[in-house]
DNA sequence: TCCTTATGTACAA
DNA sequence: TGTACCTAAGGAC
């Protein structure tokens, strides 16, 4: 289930549970990370941090050193790609699956990575040099908009495809693209280079607000007060994703503000979903 | 039990 | 543009 937004709530688990100064054992049961774990087993884990849909746990111990030092910090990389899960509850920790990647248990925490496309130890160098290739991410205070509308107003690929360019924004996915898309009304196929600075300020700042909600919620709930299931006297959405959105997932039935029948095509690799009706800016 | 699908990305051609 | 990779859930039988 993995947007931004459920990796900057990773980074605030991981650390909530188990950055204590107390050590860690780690470990890997399906074998897959078991050399690097055998280098963390019995270390401290410092801190965790996002950035777009990467996650970065460091940990302190395993050259002897002690101090909270970037250079010192030896990074987990973590990308969950598109099947990749955490489960991360109280100790005691269940007995491990065989697709367990990654076991972090404590005194009173466990959390066991599943399916990720990434699991790697790395250096703070080369830590650094993903932050370098990934846009700005809306979660993150450092976050600069203005460095990625330059590249959207320069380009002629449609917003819908710029939006899930992590070199240009770090961290919206498929759900957040669809959905702020149309919270906007834009329609999806409109070139980047025609967003005027107005309608990336909104989007933007839109970003922001519904990411940050994400992060609490740990899922991604789109609508606005006026369109919720009790608000507007219909069913509640019941699926996987769970959450309450305007078009994601919605293909064919009737949008939640005109009627008009929700379409869906391919773009990039990915369905997109979008009113006809509500997005003809 | 099999098939499809999924909130992602990298690399080959 | 297609394909490979990682896993689990839901629906059709």
């Amino acid at each position: 289930m993995p947007e931004g937004h459920t990796i900057h709530r990773l980074a605030e688990d991981y650390a909530g549970a188990f950055s204590d100064g107390t050590p860690l054992r780690v470990s890997s049961p399906q074998g897959k990370f078991s050399d690097a774990a055998a280098l963390l087993d019995r270390t401290v884990l410092h801190t965790a941090e996002a950035h777009g849909k990467h996650l970065f746990l460091g940990f302190l111990g395993f050259l002897g050193f002690r101090d909270p030092d970037p250079e010192h910090t030896d990074w987990v990389h973590i990308h969950l790609g598109l099947f990749g899960k955490v489960a991360l509850g109280p100790a005691p920790a269940p007995p491990p699956t065989d697709t367990v990647r990654l076991r972090l248990t404590h005194h009173a925490s466990y959390a066991d990575l599943r399916g990720p496309t990434t699991c790697a130890l790395i250096t703070d160098t080369e830590k650094r040099a993903i932050h370098d290739r990934l846009g700005p991410d809306p979660l993150r205070p450092d976050a600069d908009p203005d460095a990625a509308y330059r590249r959207i107003s320069r380009s002629r690929t449609t917003i819908a495809a710029l939006l899930m360019d992590q070199k240009l924004i770090a961290g919206v996915g498929n759900v957040y693209r669809a959905e702020v898309l149309f919270r906007h009304g834009i329609d999806p196929y409109r070139a980047g280079r025609d967003i005027t600075p107005a309608e990336w300020d909104a989007l933007w700042t839109d970003l922001v607000g519904l990411m940050r909600e994400g992060v609490r919620n740990n899922r991604i709930d789109t609508v606005r007060p006026e369109h919720t299931p009790e608000a507007m006297g219909r069913p509640p959405r019941v699926d996987d994703h769970g959450g309450e959105v305007y078009v994601y997932r919605r293909a064919h039935q009737p949008c939640h503000i005109c009627g008009e029948e929700i379409r869906t095509a391919g773009l990039a690799a990915r369905n997109l979903f979008w009113c006809p009706a509500c997005q003809h800016r």
